[in-house]
DNA sequence: GAAACTATACCGTCTGGACGGTACAGTAAA
DNA sequence: TTTACTGTACCGTCCAGACGGTATAGTTTC
């Protein structure tokens, strides 16, 4: 058999990686080859174009979406105190994925948009479950406020400092929404 | 006397516009002077590059922002009332001087990005004093989603339907928490 | 078991177009 | 006459994508 290819991965996780630090702008097929330490030939050969890039990432950010949904169903102390934790930029594989499909969306990518959309709803209905549908939608927003503030800190570790108190904060105010 | 600049406006206008629809990426020069109805060469003259445009895009931010927070202290049902009322998206001078920024700040403008947490951090203030530091971070949460999800929109008239009610059932929450 | 062949996984260079910006000559209102 | 433009021509750079080539691993044929 043929060799393994080593550099899709690599490709894959070098694009997210500028999307995330740097913006769709600067996420060029040149600085996404030269970070993922692969010739923009051999970026080509795996990707025949920049869309079928954002399509892979798309993909990725379902799996890890259906992922996520799936432990958010089964944690102990409720879907919408996992929801509000799992907010919090903290650098997982879905984070990245999520943040990274942000920059795409933000340049008016329908179908990336559409993704987003779907995968809002989903959250949505898991958190009504437990904490019923008013109060679903204000922690969904709480949840998309705390994307909101990740996206401008670009994925960079110094920010979670103070957002972490903040996550206690807001499960303080979902504990008194509770009753 | 010396005839009145009609197209600055204009171009700050076109900017703006197609910054909040196309993104970024699709708001160059030629673009932004062609929906403006002014040549290139016009544009150019009030703004010898896009860093200018830019410039004067945050200065109007900033305008903005500063009146919206005197109507928020003086909103007769409370700041925080006012603050998730107006984080729907409304086609409001500053929803879209927001909207359009928030562009630039995805694309890792950090001049932008500092602008933005120093607008937020009024905002928090001003909410802190109406109903107290931890709920404030939930209402400022809250309306950081709702601009989160405006994004997504591209400052179309139709996602708004369905928010509005959104919108009724976080004040709707907030009654609960003021008690 | 070795040559011949095939498929996969790349590399490096080139091109055409777009984009930001310059320059400048001309025009029209105040 | 100054200010506020229009319009065109042009330059350097960047970028997506095309393309031709190469290396390696497995497969077939004799």
């Amino acid at each position: 058999m043929p060799r393994k290819p080593v550099a899709r991965d690599a490709v894959l996780d070098a694009f997210e990686a500028l999307l995330i630090e740097v913006g769709e702008r600067a996420a060029t097929l040149d600085a996404v080859a030269k970070r993922a330490g692969v010739s923009k030939g051999g970026l080509l050969y795996h990707f025949p174009n920049k869309e079928a890039l954002i399509t892979a990432l798309l993909e990725r950010l379902d799996l890890l979406a259906d992922e996520d949904t799936a432990l958010m169903k089964a944690a102990p102390d409720g879907s919408a105190a996992y929801f509000i934790r799992s907010s919090l930029w903290a650098d997982t594989p879905m984070d990245r994925a999520f943040v990274a499909a942000t920059r795409l969306a933000e340049v008016a990518h329908e179908e990336t948009r559409r993704r987003f959309a779907a995968i809002q709803q989903r959250w949505l209905d898991v958190l009504a479950e437990d904490v019923g549908p008013d109060v679903a939608k204000a922690v969904s927003y709480m949840g998309d406020g705390l994307y909101f503030n990740a996206i401008f800190e670009g994925g960079q570790e110094g920010g979670n400092a103070g957002r972490e108190a903040d996550v206690d904060i807001l499960l303080g105010v979902l504990d008194r929404l509770r009753k």
